[in-house]
DNA sequence: ATCCTCCCCTAC
DNA sequence: TAAGGTAGGGGAGGAT
């Protein structure tokens, strides 16, 4: 079984020359010490397994388990308290202890305190009610001596020891199988300074019988086989256990809840309810910023992507101008504000460092809230304060008032973030208290993103206080000996920049992927920065658990402890890869296996789409009848609704979520007003819309709603929360009509309002002066799209066999392909921002147009000096794409504009027929999940008609102006052309969404089934659920100055994108961003699918491809690794650095090759096992 | 095998 | 008195 996974060593992950750590003899280390450990352990491991597997039996009905760490039957019931942790627990410390010692404090910030000794090491207390010493005492004692202290005795903690001066009877019970022991143990060891048996401490009331500790898993009788509950932390020990929270109401609320009037007044059953709430909850806050900052996130790349090298335009980010930041950048690092700063590489670069390892930083404000708050709270700076809604004295010593943000003052005494204010107070009575204000973190947050963006290539929103960015190429050519000092630098003046914007510390990790970046930041904060590197991988992961691993958490943590006996990295990292994944999952597995050997293949999600919206309230619910209930749900229906409407997205599946008051919780829970113990079920159903599509409708959805909810029969009084989530989403305007067949997609609307502004009006920087330089571009049965004002230096493809500078290429290519479409530029036109270029038109389209159309176009082209296409007299029948010029303004299609069919007059417009004749932005065209939707459907189902439509019935393809005007597709142009050539324009621009490219089809078959069923690829930018499509590649070109976009649908056109790449550079070395984009688009082709499927077939054939072309150009320079030899080897420095600039040129290819090869193999690895064979 | 559905889990 | 929301990754197991 441990054969099934293991794994061949891994190499290239290390491979390359991260921070000037020398990556062989890492490796090797590695691989010695992974294979001598799986060998060691397999056995062990095996036998550990087949021990400890004992399965749970899963309750009837799901339970709900709260978020903020409740218990569980299910876990009781397995070995939280039992073997796993009593017994094998010491043998595991033992050594784990001898280990492990150094590091530990290092990795306990919260502690503040100095490990005195290790004698506590593997011990974690709970400690139950009064005793002397304090709690405070003892969590010092507890700390200082290398132990953990643990708030609450809930299944986050694996609590190893309770310690008590005192227990009631039903705690007594509850413990019955603890290890229970007096705080005298704590004491006595400290002074001993050595851990003494706990046994000897054993606390013993009056006639507790002896706990018969350590045999076989504790369990709690209550738990025996009824379904699983849920436990609160919220106060204290008091109700830890079901066993005794089962009939303790919290009496406050109690009390409250009896007085009609504040009821009515104050939970579900008050009118005013659901915004008065979410007005103040932060959870909600922080889920809605972080959508809000993902939706910037990903329109400012879009900026960078149209126009990286326009200077900074000014934007304003929900009415907040945040040019301030940027505009007076003194530190010169970077300064595009919030278009995000794009790796513009000047001049060409020479050959490119090897393995171009990320460079990943976790940005991350320290103690946000509370540092916010201190802003205007100096008086409170230095002390021990923490956020949260209950201030000053209320609640007294009760306060179930959640803290959102504790100081690291106040961490010193052990509170942390979501303790509540009573905890809080226990640890430290003289807690001071701030309000919330959520304005100020939303524009600290907006600053805070504004100058991160400044220095990113690539930023992912995590959340309102925290980004990750990716600034790989700011160190690209900085010599291996100082990208440590430059890293560090570049980090410290992020700090001190967003110190200058927002007068907050913010801590920053720094290494080369993600999940390492974020373990960086840790040791980092506070105030401070830290870079991981290489050197120190195992020294600072081996004294880590795995819940200091990002997206591992208790629940992780107890099946690893259950599993595989142990949860220290050091020790779970000795594992084979198929222990892992058999005790925690496949992918969970993998995830972990990787990150303990430093590897972490993720690439920030900057740009994934929304794919669910939802509406949960599980506090303050308190439903007397039915009636309270229908209101509620109809207002909870509208609020949905609300937040579906502002993305303008609607849906087709719904899922209602009830929380149920668990038979055993008592009526009112620990926390005030909280759920409590419950019980949770989901109902899913279809949702349909008044036109038989997805719908957005408050009247479907509350109906939809409550009839789920009814079918559940429920007592009101019993619900404890509601939730209604929204899934398979659609674009709301795409979706006007019948989403059947002829709807169809034509090309799209630029995203972007003004014109494209043009460089070569001469203000602009010169090099950066666009020349429209002659690329003939053929089609085959994909297509190509040129993009009028794509960023300068880029060049969107072009498929396979042409040459750059041979425009005749282009008959042939079409005939032998039978092409479709060919657009054909000429050199240096002038730009005319309101006509697309002659040479950008597409001619069948050109051609298909009513004869009086296009003699004005042309009589307009003409006008201007340029000459119509040669093509234009004898082009083939057309198949075509369309796109659209950016020119296109708000203004461009009033709201109402009229469907047209063909053969009807409409008062003409040639400049706007023309823009839509011309290919749209670059990264205006981005794909839609919802036209994906509408695509796949359309793909799968044969076609009929069915709804409504705003134009003649007869005309067989159409689409209502709505659908097209949401396109960009101008519904008076569509209307103008033929339906042949409608359909087509159709299918090409159903594909190209789809694609994020322009395909054009001539075989309407095959466009429906080869694309979708050959590809399987995933485009990372937008990628809908099973998505088959391809990503947009951009391949910069030297020398030429005009970018074109061209897609492709099948594989063969991947090829020719790749030959055109490779050919097109064959004097120069290959762009960084290509690369990347190339190799983002290769992992994006083994990604998609679930298996080794089809993605993955294309991926290796286009590396094999690649591999055949490089060998064709620069063969006698495979496998050459040395890359700094001297020049004088050459003697021919002339003669346009021919040799030695070939030679150099070849190199850098290799290497992109091989960077790419071992991102690939890397990840390869992590899913299947293997590295890629290319033979 | 692969997809789909119904959850759990995680993070802030 | 308090405001325990929400989106996405992923696993288990049934449907196809
Ligand atoms: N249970 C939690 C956790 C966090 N937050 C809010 C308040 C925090 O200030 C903010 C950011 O969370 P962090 O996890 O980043 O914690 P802090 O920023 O407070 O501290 P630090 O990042 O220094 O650990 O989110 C919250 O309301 N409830
Ligand atoms: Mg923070």
């Amino acid at each position: 079984m441990p054969g099934s996974y293991a794994d061949k060593p891994q190499s290239q992950e290390h491979s390359s020359d991260w921070f000037s750590s020398d990556p062989a003899v890492y490796v090797q280390a590695l691989d010695e010490f992974e294979q001598s450990l799986a060998q060691q352990d397999c056995q062990q491991q095996v036998l550990k397994e087949q021990e400890i597997t004992v399965q749970e039996s899963q309750p009837p009905s799901t339970v709900h388990k709260r978020p903020h760490g409740e218990v569980t039957g299910e876990y009781l019931d397995s070995n939280t308290y039992g073997a796993a942790t009593f017994g094998g627990f010491g043998e595991y410390m033992t050594r784990k202890r001898a280990k492990l010692q150094v590091q530990n404090q290092a990795f306990n910030p919260e502690s503040g305190f100095e490990t005195s000794s290790n004698i506590f090491q593997g011990i974690a207390i709970y400690v139950d009610g009064f005793t002397i010493p304090s709690v405070q005492e003892l969590r010092r004692m507890v700390v200082e001596h290398g132990g953990d202290f643990h708030a609450y005795l809930d299944r986050k903690s694996l609590v190893t020891h309770i310690i008590t001066s005192s227990l009631t009877p039903a705690k007594l019970l509850d413990y019955q199988r603890m290890k229970v022991a007096k705080p005298d143990w704590l004491v006595e060891s400290v002074k001993a300074g050595k851990l003494l048996p706990w046994q000897n401490y054993i606390f013993r009331p009056e006639n507790r019988a002896l706990p018969s500790m350590n045999k076989t898993p504790a369990q709690p009788s209550l738990f025996s086989t009824k379904k699983t509950a849920t436990i609160d932390p919220v106060t204290e020990g008091k109700d830890a256990f079901p066993s005794y929270a089962a009939h303790k109401s919290n009496l406050n609320a109690a009390r409250a809840i009896e007085n009609p009037g504040w009821r009515a007044a104050h939970t579900s059953a008050a009118p005013g309810f659901i915004d008065e709430y979410y007005k103040n909850s932060r959870l909600h806050y922080l889920s809605m910023w972080k959508t809000e900052l993902r939706k910037l996130v990903q329109e400012a790349q879009e900026r960078a992507e149209n126009a990286p090298f326009e200077s900074s335009p000014k934007v304003s980010v929900q009415g907040l101008t945040l040019t301030a930041a940027s505009s007076r950048n003194d530190t010169n690092l970077g300064g595009l504000g919030p278009v995000l700063r794009s790796p513009s590489k000047k001049g060409k670069e020479k050959v490119r460092d090897r393995g171009c390892e990320q460079v990943i930083m976790h940005c991350d404000f320290d103690a946000f809230f509370v540092s916010a708050g201190l802003l205007d709270h100096k008086n409170l700076r230095g002390k021990p304060v923490v956020v949260c809604h209950s201030q000053g004295d209320q609640g007294g010593a009760s306060s179930t008032s959640e803290i959102a943000s504790a100081s690291y003052e106040a961490r010193k005494f052990g509170i942390k973030n979501g303790m509540s204010l009573q905890q809080a107070r226990k640890l430290c009575p003289t807690i001071q208290t701030m309000p919330y204000e959520f304005d100020k973190y939303r524009n600290l947050s907006l600053k805070f993103y504004t100058t991160l963006m400044s220095y990113a290539d690539d930023l992912e929103a995590v959340s309102v206080d925290e980004a990750l960015i990716d600034v790989t190429s700011t160190f690209e050519h900085v010599e291996a000996s100082q990208r440590c000092e430059s890293i560090k630098a570049y980090a410290e003046s992020i700090r001190a920049k967003v110190r200058e914007e927002t007068g907050c510390e913010i801590s920053i990790g720094i290494s080369w992927n993600i999940i390492l970046s974020r373990i960086a930041s840790r040791k980092a904060k506070p105030a401070n920065s830290f870079l991981l590197v290489p050197d120190d991988l195992r020294s600072i992961l081996d004294p880590l658990d795995i819940k200091d691993l990002h997206g591992f958490g208790s629940s992780t943590k107890q099946k690893a402890v259950d599993k595989l006996g142990t949860s220290s990295l050091g020790e779970l990292v000795k594992k084979p890869k198929g222990i892992l994944c058999d005790a925690l999952g496949k992918g969970t597995g993998e995830m972990l296996y990787n990150a303990l050997r430093g590897v972490d293949e993720r690439r920030l999600a900057s740009d994934k789409p929304r794919k669910s919206v939802s509406c949960d309230i599980n506090y303050g619910i308190r439903f007397q009848n039915d009636t309270e209930v229908d209101s509620f749900m109809r207002k909870l229906s509208e609020e949905v609704h609300k937040r579906l409407k502002k993305e303008d997205l609607r849906g087709k599946l719904i899922t209602l979520k009830v929380m149920k008051r668990d038979p055993s919780a008592p009526l009112e829970a620990a926390k005030f007003m909280g759920h409590g113990m419950c019980e949770t079920f989901n109902k899913q159903s279809t949702l349909i819309g008044r036109d038989g599509g997805a719908t957005d409708d408050p009247q479907i959805i509350s109906q939809q709603s409550l009839r789920m909810l009814r079918s559940f029969n429920f007592d009101p009084k019993e619900l404890r929360g509601i939730g209604i989530q929204i899934q398979k989403l659609e674009k709301a305007t795409a979706n006007s009509a019948a989403p059947e067949v002829g709807q169809g997609l034509i090309s799209f609307k630029p995203r972007d309002k003004e014109p494209p502004k043009n460089v070569s009006s001469g203000k602009g920087n010169e090099k950066e002066k666009r020349t429209i330089t002659s690329w003939p571009v053929p089609t085959n049965p994909s297509a190509i799209v040129i993009s009028s004002d794509d960023p300068p230096t880029e060049i969107r493809l072009s498929p396979p066999q042409i040459e750059v500078e041979v425009a005749t290429a282009v008959a042939k290519t079409r005939e032998e392909q039978d092409a479709t479409t060919a657009l054909v530029e000429r050199a240096a036109e002038p730009y005319h921002p309101d006509l697309p270029s002659f040479s950008q038109v597409d001619m069948s389209v050109f051609k298909a147009l009513p004869e009086d159309v296009r003699r004005e176009l042309e009589a307009e082209y003409s006008r201007r000096s340029v000459p119509p296409p040669a093509e234009a007299q004898e082009a083939p029948a057309p198949t075509t794409v369309v796109t659209t010029n950016a020119t296109a303004g708000p203004s461009r299609l009033p709201a109402p504009a009229k469907w047209v069919a063909w053969g009807d007059r409409v008062p003409k417009n040639s400049k706007r027929i023309a823009q839509q004749l011309a290919p749209k932005r670059g990264g205006a065209v981005v794909p839609r999940t919802d036209q994906w939707d509408a695509l796949t459907k359309w793909l799968e189902k044969p076609k009929k008609f069915k709804g409504k439509r705003a134009g003649p019935s007869h005309v067989v393809y159409d689409a209502s102006p709505n659908e097209l005007r949401s396109l960009g597709i101008d519904p008076e142009v569509f209307g103008l052309l033929p339906p042949e050539i409608r359909r087509e324009q159709l299918s090409g621009a159903k594909i190209a969404i789809d694609t994020g490219a322009l395909p054009l089809l001539t075989d309407e078959s095959k466009l429906i089934i080869k694309p979708v069923k050959t590809m399987v690829i995933r485009y990372p930018r937008l990628p809908p659920p099973k998505a088959s499509y391809l990503p947009q590649p951009v391949l910069k070109m030297p020398g030429e100055k005009r970018g074109y976009r061209v897609s492709y649908t099948e594989p063969d056109d991947i090829q020719g994108l790749v030959e055109k790449w490779v050919t097109g550079f064959r004097r120069h070395p290959p762009n960084q961003k290509d690369v990347d984009r190339f190799s983002k688009w290769l992992l994006s082709c083994m990604d998609s699918g679930k298996a080794g499927d089809v993605g993955m077939e294309k991926a290796v054939k286009v590396m094999k491809w690649w591999l055949f072309l490089l060998r064709r150009n620069w063969g006698w320079l495979e496998g050459i690794e040395s890359f700094d030899l001297d020049e004088d080897e050459f003697e021919d420095g002339e003669k346009g650095g021919s040799y030695y600039e070939r030679r150099e040129v070849g190199k850098a290819w290799w290497m992109a090759f091989q960077t790419v090869k071992n991102q690939m193999d890397s990840y390869s690895r992590k899913r299947f096992g293997g590295c890629i064979s290319l033979r």
